[in-house]
DNA sequence: GTAAAGAATTAGACACGGTCCAATCCTTTG
DNA sequence: CAAAGGATTGGACCGTGTCTAATTCTTTAC
């Protein structure tokens, strides 16, 4: 569990371990991602990065988004065929989708086991494993 | 593992035990997508099934994909952000997803143990589980 | 401090997967 | 055959995401 402060401070520093130039709109765009509970998609990003004064335009928010995915900084998570979501956490884990209201939570890796994952056909490495557990309202 | 010859026949079969009337349009698409090795996107369904004669629309093509899907003939898997894929295989399964090819191929379900997924918060229930291990080529 | 070079941002056009709609066409039924 | 309901269609439309050329901001060189 991180229990850092979100200051913009703190954003300059994170943005600079991952080789980032600390810009304005890039600060902005990292505290919006690392002060909001997990998985934002880029429509909201742009939302609460211009909503006091707008100072952000779309290409830098797309821009920004995919330099932070390039230096692992975030990472994506693909569940929603019409929109990417953004996690700023990178430390290994897997997901509850709720297809009905679209919120994604978090599941820790410490607890999952997952065994019997047939060879790799030669020449192939493992990027990742997803699980994705999709889940509904009940009734 | 299917051994079933993938006749026209046996396609307005299929659309039948599924309560799907069988129109020339969608047995053509329900052809395309059982009797091609798995995984194919929209646009692939619209070239195979107008390959020889333009008879089918773009709209009949999604219309009768999501038709498909409602009434669980085939399923869909989200691994890429720009679109979808559609699964003749609705047997329980995973998938390999070669980034770099954006093929897909299937991992048996029997192999795979998935143990420690946390319990569901209260009226929930789980509609699926998906596993993508993301692979690329190693060098 | 100023000028030049390089890096970042921007508006707006564009690409493209997918949906929507009103018009047409097909099939079924009486 | 006529009427009704179902299916298909072209084309407009929408939303996410990319691209480009112009502008602005920052850094370096003098
Ligand atoms: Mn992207
Ligand atoms: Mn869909
Ligand atoms: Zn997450
Ligand atoms: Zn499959």
């Amino acid at each position: 569990m991180r229990t850092t402060k979100y200051t913009r401070d703190n954003m300059v520093e994170l943005l600079r371990q991952h080789g980032i130039n600390p810009t304005h709109q890039r600060i902005e765009i990292a505290h919006a991602l690392f002060s909001h509970p997990g998985h934002l998609c880029a429509d909201q990003v742009m939302g609460i990065t211009n909503a006091k004064h707008s100072e952000t335009s779309k290409a830098t928010v797309y821009n920004t988004l995919n330099l932070f995915l390039d230096k692992k900084m975030i990472r994506e998570v693909i569940v929603d065929p019409s929109k990417v979501f953004y996690d700023p956490n990178t430390y290994p884990h897997h997901h509850f989708y709720n297809t009905a209201t679209g919120e994604l939570t978090d599941i820790d890796v410490e607890d999952i086991g997952l065994t019997g994952l047939p060879q790799l056909p030669p020449g192939l490495v493992t990027e990742g494993v997803d699980i994705i557990v999709r889940v509904r309202p009940s009734a």
